[in-house]
DNA sequence: GGTGAAGCTGAAATGAAGCTGAAAAAAGGA
DNA sequence: TCCTTTTTTCAGCTTCATTTCAGCTTCACC
């Protein structure tokens, strides 16, 4: 998963960068408003953490640009006064959730997984699909056969992007973009290797190679 | 699909081959104006992709000239200074949709499907004729009979290309180069192969041979 | 009806893409 | 720092999408 910080307050993004990498997002930022609007319309973001005061362009202004353009990137919205006023502004501006500042980092983080879980399936802790059970805190997964398993970071990483998008080919390219940063290199064999050893942990059908297009993976086989 | 990439930035050139190739289009490089030019009136391209910073003519030039000829291929643009009059004068050159460097390659390729898809019919995840559904997230096509299959790269490139093409004679040649690059072999029989391929999934009914001219597939029969 | 080119077909060759197990390299913790 | 765990690389191997091929059939034209 990719997240895209858009947040000029440099001590607050080094606040949030660690506990979000540690939850495994690959995090970018912009500190400006007419840079993070342009990032925010690269399709390439799952997520998008907002701040409103922002130099250059407001953040209620760059939200209700992208969605002018039919952009529908998940958007949370942070704010320093948190105000009924502001909340309505904010949604109304295209915003999915708020959240005021100060805040707990846990907070956002649970609102972040609640967000990404939404366009997907009917909100809940763990993402399940067919008898799979991934617990995002943990970072455990549990099989068919009710055995659990201990992911390692990309192990997790990988595997949630799956979950996510189920049913979809996913090319080689697409998933190192968003499992890396942007200088990873792109003729190893990395990925080929952890689908692998997803493969030993949630057996071999459920990821289907498509030779020369990528992965797809099942929901339900 | 056949794309003509106007494009005088080797580096830029050498990062859009592959990931288009890998989304299944074939990729012409002109790297001037005039040369571009010339190769967008051959009438073989589903869509250009325009830099308007070219040698020898200029790319808004190019795509005026190309319009006032009455040639109505769809064009991106692209464009280093991304300001509000550089976009304007795009569309009002003609141009089809707008991109300012740098992009990420995705979202090029989302623009380039939301416009092929645009330019030929109604927009959707699935091209559908008659009773069969191609699922361009899958590449699966399910037929009349409600089976569905999957398909290889090729086949679904072919098959893509039939289903935008519906009812219209398609040439051997030209099915070549829509699948193909130029340097391939004039006379080998790969189309029939793949014909053949696309007829025992499909039925043999709905793609006509029109001996000495090319293939019909027809939308209903 | 005979002829030749165009198209069809099944099987086989090919080569790139993907898989694999192990080993090297890097990261993380004590 | 050293040791453990994780990540990445590598080289050989396997698989299968693609292409080729040779023989066959069909069709248009005479």
């Amino acid at each position: 998963m990719r997240i895209l910080l858009v947040e000029d307050d440099r001590e607050l993004i080094a606040s949030l960068k660690k506990p979000l990498k540690e939850a495994g997002y690959v995090v970018d930022v912009a500190e400006d408003g007419i840079e993070g609007e342009y990032l925010g319309n690269e399709d390439i973001y799952d997520l998008a953490i907002l701040d409103l005061g922002l130099p250059k362009r407001n953040g209620l202004e760059v939200l209700s640009n992208w969605r002018k353009a039919d952009n529908k990137l998940p958007v949370i919205v942070l704010t320093a006064r948190d105000t009924w006023q502001e909340r309505v502004d904010g949604f109304k501006s295209g915003a999915d959730d708020y959240l005021g500042k100060p805040f707990h980092v846990e907070e956002l983080l649970a609102r972040i997984t609640a967000l990404l879980h939404r366009s997907i399936q009917s909100p809940g802790k763990s993402l399940i699909s067919g008898d799979l059970i991934l617990d995002e805190d943990r970072q455990i997964v549990t099989t068919e056969d009710g055995q659990t398993h201990t992911l390692t970071s990309t192990e997790f990483r990988l595997l949630r992007y799956f979950l996510l998008n189920t049913d979809t080919i996913l090319s080689k390219s697409r998933l190192t973009d968003h499992l890396y940063n942007f200088d990873s290199d792109k003729d190893s064999n990395v990925i080929e290797a952890y689908i692998k050893r997803l493969r030993k942990i949630l057996g071999k059908e459920r990821i289907e190679t498509r030779r020369g297009q990528g992965y797809i993976f099942k929901e339900s086989w």
